[in-house]
RNA sequence: CGGGGUAUAGCUCAGUCCGGUUAGAGCGCACGUCUGGGGGGCGUGAGGCCGGCAGUUCGAAUCUGCCUACCCCGACCA
């Protein structure tokens, strides 16, 4: 198997580092906490942008860009937003380099100084709410439905491949609304399409819910989160929609003429999900031979591998691969002929299993004698000789039951490290010992939030929208608390 | 920003403590050959300013000082 892969018992964050890079998903880069995707993953990175981009035209909205560096005095608008990000911010001060006096290398210019400094973009509302003032005047340019792909900066201390990089990419999207009723159905609608897209595609169950005020996104009023579980106990935050009032529409002065001739402020939101995704789906579908991605992400559903000695033989197989290959393009589903023969059959088992491909299909002289194939499931890694006759229908219910397979696995996963806490110490024991998504009572203070976070270091994850709302106390201080909460460590 | 670690072939690493001819291994790569149903075997070959700068010494990958970069673990954060 795998043979040089770190197993998950061993080393959970070696494991995850080594699979990012030997599958082919990603590798460190030449600059400090960037990484380089690569083709495997881009492609991967690509099915969920494809997939989400036309999730968010269904539902009205349109693409556009806006610039990657921002004036400085933009972020000091919103006082709340500049407080958040001002510790995480790249700056551009010069425009010009010159050649050193000595003769050695290049040196920035100090002729060239900016009049103002220019931020790379850690989000966009500064910019974006600065232009909105434009485009927006009266009720009939509302709503106004915006999103953007984009890639951001936030000059993170300490980094990781795809969960915390100092550059990634995203699409955030900006909204401008007539009034809060509105705002907040909007961020609640991007919020179940997030939700959607993640467990019917990714096969990833997320909770959805609300942040505690601590945990809110800058400049927001309330941020709305999806919440999921990865293999080690912890948790990820996958995405985030926010409902921001009309913080940013007083701070960037954006009003409009209502029916009734009145002059109002317009209600906002803004929304995200980034490359962030990728390590969650490494961190809840991998195993110890590397990763497992769900069919309707794959870049690759199904591969062949031909076993064959002689020309003739190959040729025989590649007849029976091109009709497979016609017959699953009209289904949709892709298929690839890896008749490449620097690499031998076992070789390639490893390489398909450690990238994740759902089906692989296995074809020598022996099958075609027998009309047959070996056909093989990455996420059971179960293998079973199947007839050709039949074969494409065969791999397309396959698939869709690989896809209800991986969710169910991953749902039961997350049911199995889900605890009740009635008391502290119960708490504590939990989060120490088990790990998982902790309910418990809390009493809605921000200093007994804070107060368990350094005992535990157990954060709020979100306080749940769905699921029944059972009153208690709080399991610190005892007063009243009308639901319970999810505390988890995360990510 | 604190703590720890690493830097030698494309990759993973030995060699450094105890300085001494020509710096090694495995994997990968190229060519040949036998092969091919779970990371093949054999043979041949290419590939190195031993992270940088300075010092000690007849002699430095090895000792000393300074620097730089990256990784991991924490704190902070999506």
């Amino acid at each position: 198997m795998a043979k040089d892969l770190t197993s998950r018992n061993e080393d959970y964050a070696k494991w995850y580092n080594e699979l990012v890079i030997k599958s082919g998903l990603a590798d460190y880069s030449a600059v400090r906490g960037c990484m380089v995707i690569k083709p495997y993953g881009y492609s991967i990175w690509e099915e969920m942008k494809q997939y989400l981009d036309r999730r968010f035209k269904e539902t009205g909205h349109q693409n556009a860009a806006f610039p990657l560096l921002i004036p400085k005095s933009f972020f000091a608008k919103e006082a709340k937003h500049v407080e958040g990000f001002a510790k995480e911010c790249a700056v551009v001060t010069h425009y010009r380099l010159k050649e050193s006096p000595d003769g050695e290398g290049l040196i920035v210019d100090p002729d060239a100084k900016l009049e103002e400094e220019l931020i790379v973009r850690p989000t966009s509302e500064t910019i974006i709410w600065n232009t909105y003032k434009d485009w927006i005047q009266s009720y009939r340019d509302l709503p106004l439905l915006i999103n953007q792909w984009a890639n951001v900066v936030r000059w993170e201390m300490r980094t990781r491949l795809f969960l915390r990089t100092a550059e990634f990419f995203w699409q955030e999207g900006h909204t401008a609304h007539e009034n809060k009723t509105e705002a907040v159905q909007e961020s609640r609608m991007i919020l179940d399409l997030y939700a959607d897209f993640m467990e019917k595609i990714m096969a990833v169950p997320v909770i959805k819910g609300v942040k505690t005020e601590s945990e809110r996104f800058a400049g927001a009023e309330d941020t709305f989160t999806v919440e999921a579980l990865m293999q080690d106990g912890k948790a990820l935050q996958m995405g985030t929609s926010h409902f921001l009032g009309q913080n940013f529409a007083r701070a960037f002065d954006v009003k409009y003429l209502s029916k009734e001739g009145k002059e109002e402020y317009v209600w906002a939101t803004s929304w995200g999900v980034s490359t962030r995704m990728m390590g969650a789906l490494v961190m809840v579908h991998g195993d110890d031979n590397g990763l497992i991605v769900p069919p309707k992400l794959a870049p690759i559903h199904v591969v062949m591998v031909p076993i064959y000695r002689k020309e003739e033989q190959l040729a025989q197989i590649r007849e029976v691969a091109d009709k497979l290959k016609k017959e699953l393009d009209a289904m949709g589903i892709v298929m690839k002929f890896d008749d490449r023969d620097n690499y031998r059959p076992g070789w390639k088992f490893n390489e398909y299993e450690l990238q994740g491909v759902p089906l692989r299909i296995a074809i020598g002289p022996r099958d075609l004698e027998n009309e047959s194939v070996e056909l093989a499931r990455r996420d059971t890694l179960e293998k079973t000789t199947v007839a050709l006759a039949g074969l494409s229908t065969r791999i397309q219910t396959l698939l869709e039951e690989i896809q209800m397979n991986m969710f169910e696995k991953a749902r039961a996963f997350r049911e199995k490290n889900t605890h009740y806490a009635d008391s502290y110490e119960e708490f504590r024991e939990i989060i120490k010992n088990k790990g998982g998504f902790v309910y418990a009572h809390w009493d809605g203070s921000a200093e007994t939030e804070e107060k368990i976070k350094q005992e535990t270091k157990a954060s709020i994850r979100c306080i749940p929208l769905e699921g029944e709302k059972e009153e208690g106390i709080c399991m610190i201080s005892g007063k009243p608390s009308k639901q319970r909460v999810i505390f988890a460590r995360a990510y």
